[in-house]
DNA sequence: GCCGTTTTCGGCCCGACTGTTTTCAGTCG
């Protein structure tokens, strides 16, 4: 038994169970055990204080972890990994569980294609489809060839792009020093290719660093604030603003303003200095993508971007009585945490029977009287295929904010899909389209509707759009919140918290209203509790 | 596999949707 090389967080065992549970899901193993391996992982995972160091009695404590989990996750905290799961590895390649990325193919799918026809890999699969081979097998057909080949592209198109989470992990591993992060993590790009960071040295060597795919650029204090602004672009960006320098006589250099006429040197300590030196305002990073900010940050018009501390409160939150893992209690708390006015508790539709509805609507009323953040009654109602709404008018019209979402029917033609979504809109007690465009980072595209027509209908309605704050989602992109801001339509950020944890989304959703030119005008929650409410009346 | 208990076995979240079926299984959220 091997010792393992670092400490074993609750990350890595959580992801030894999720693994045991995908490879028992491939045998076609009972399905309440693997959902047994997925929930313990789930608990794990979102546990805080660290598993490695509880005993068996202690984990047995956990709810969902029994006798035999509890001595897999010894064993994992001790070896990093464990026995039954090393022995179901052995029978099933690892590249046969990465095919439940695929959209459309789940463990049953896999299950049956890896016993009777022997697919191992993605190619495996694709060759399989050319070859109508899966049309064969009973309960399968050529519709369902279609959904996986269109599965097997988008997986292959997948970007390997890393989530901002997934970026802050890699930052968080970082050696302490003096460093700022640069690149495209600091103009908020919702997903990074590549991280970028300025290390800050007295004397710095001449030296490249790059592990760990980490870009590292070395200046001293005395340059930092053309180092900084040279790595954190963009291309174009730095195009436009050494445009600038240039007709002002000088080269924009990484070490600092360079005089054409005679090669001197002119260094900057901070970003601020550079630009008052070439008479500009300071260029928020999150608008450094040459889209007008360098002509208006010369002209000392640019604008006054919404920040947190505009934030009164939270559109979109998740609890028990649909798929969220906090009560409301929980919900109300973590609001005076964050120093909220309100949030609006917006659970499915599609969970929440109507009289459970009315049964929330007293649980809230009576929270509320405990709590200084007010919690709102809302729903996120469904979007149906159909294009009907997953309440009736009468119940919708006794919430105090309504998020109408597509969640199925992704598939639909753009046409159908875009009209689901204006016919919504067209019904006075919705207030917000839920994440517009459906996308998954990482995981799923955005299902195609035209942006154009939502966004000029929204206008003509009066209904927001979201900009979803979950960092797997950020939906809607920057350009289409800025297109919408320009037509007067209203951005409702919400963090579509499922747990207290991700209201601290809200900060993603800020650099993304950030990189859409909002001012806190053109977000609907800056407002105070009453004028949030005189706004959905 | 876990849990709760009618203490040793039966139930485990569920609704919408899709495709392949003629009544259901699998996926997804």
């Amino acid at each position: 038994m091997k010792a393992p090389e670092r400490e074993v967080t609750n990350r890595d065992v959580a992801e030894r169970l999720t693994l045991m549970a995908r490879l028992l899901g491939i045998a076609g193993e009972d399905q309440y055990r693997i959902a047994a391996y997925e929930r313990a992982g789930r608990q794990i995972d979102r546990l805080s204080l660290p598993v490695a160091g509880l005993d068996e009695e202690e984990l047995t404590r956990i709810p969902g972890i029994g006798e035999r989990i509890a001595g897999q996750i010894r064993e994992i905290a001790a070896t990093g990994t464990f026995g039954e799961l090393r022995d179901l590895q052995e029978t099933i390649p690892g590249s046969v569980v990465d095919l439940l990325g695929v959209a459309g193919v789940g463990p049953k799918t896999l299950h049956t294609l890896y016993k009777k026809l022997g697919i191992q890999s993605l190619d495996d699969l694709e060759q399989a489809v050319k070859g109508h081979r899966l049309r064969a097998l009973s309960g399968f057909g050529a519709k369902r060839e279609e959904t996986i080949q269109r599965g097997i592209e988008q997986f292959r198109r997948r970007p390997n792009r890393m989530t901002r989470p997934q970026a802050d992990a890699v930052l968080a591993a970082l050696p302490d020093g003096p460093y700022t992060v640069a690149g495209s993590y600091r103009r908020g790009s919702s997903t990074v290719a590549r991280l970028t960071i300025v290390a800050i040295e007295d004397r710095p060597e001449t030296r490249e660093g790059g592990d760990d795919g980490v870009d590292v650029r070395f200046t001293e204090p005395g340059r930092c604030g053309t180092a900084l602004l040279c790595a954190t672009g963009s291309a174009a960006f730095l195009e436009r603003l050494g445009e600038v320098a240039a007709r002002q006589g000088y080269r924009l250099t990484p070490e600092g303003l360079v005089e054409a006429a005679n090669g001197r040197l002119q260094e900057f300590a901070s970003e601020e200095e550079v630009f008052l030196f070439l008479g500009m305002e300071t260029v928020p990073p999150e608008l450094r993508e040459d889209r007008g900010e360098i002509e208006l940050a010369l002209r000392h018009a640019l604008p006054g971007l919404v920040g947190i501390s505009d934030v009164q409160g939270d559109l979109h939150a998740h609890t028990t009585w649909s798929d969220g893992r906090q009560s409301l209690e929980d919900v109300a708390e973590a609001g005076e945490r964050r120093g909220y006015e309100y949030v609006v508790i917006t659970d499915h539709s599609s969970r929440v029977r109507p009289e459970a509805l009315t049964k929330q609507q007293a649980e809230i009323e009576r929270v509320n009287r405990h709590h200084d953040c007010r919690l709102l009654s809302g729903s996120e109602v469904d979007i149906r295929s159909d294009g009907t709404l997953g309440y009736e008018n009468r119940i919708l019209a006794d919430l105090d904010l309504v998020i109408a979402s597509v969640h199925s029917g992704f598939s639909q033609d753009q046409d159908v899909l875009t009209r689901r979504i204006l016919t919504a809109m067209e019904n006075e007690h919705v207030d917000v389209i839920g994440h517009p465009t459906g996308r998954l980072l990482g995981r799923r595209p955005a299902y195609g509707i035209d942006l154009e027509r939502v966004i000029a209908h929204a206008a003509a309605t009066g209904t927001a759009l979201e900009i979803n704050a979950s960092p797997h989602r950020l939906d809607l992109e920057d350009i289409y919140i800025r297109q919408a801001k320009m037509k007067g339509v209203k951005l409702a950020i919400g963090t579509d918290a499922h747990r207290i944890g991700e209201f601290a989304n809200m900060r993603y959703g800020i650099t993304l209203a950030r990189r859409g030119w909002c001012t806190p005008d053109d977000v609907l929650n800056t407002r105070s509790l009453s004028a949030l409410l005189e706004w959905t009346s």
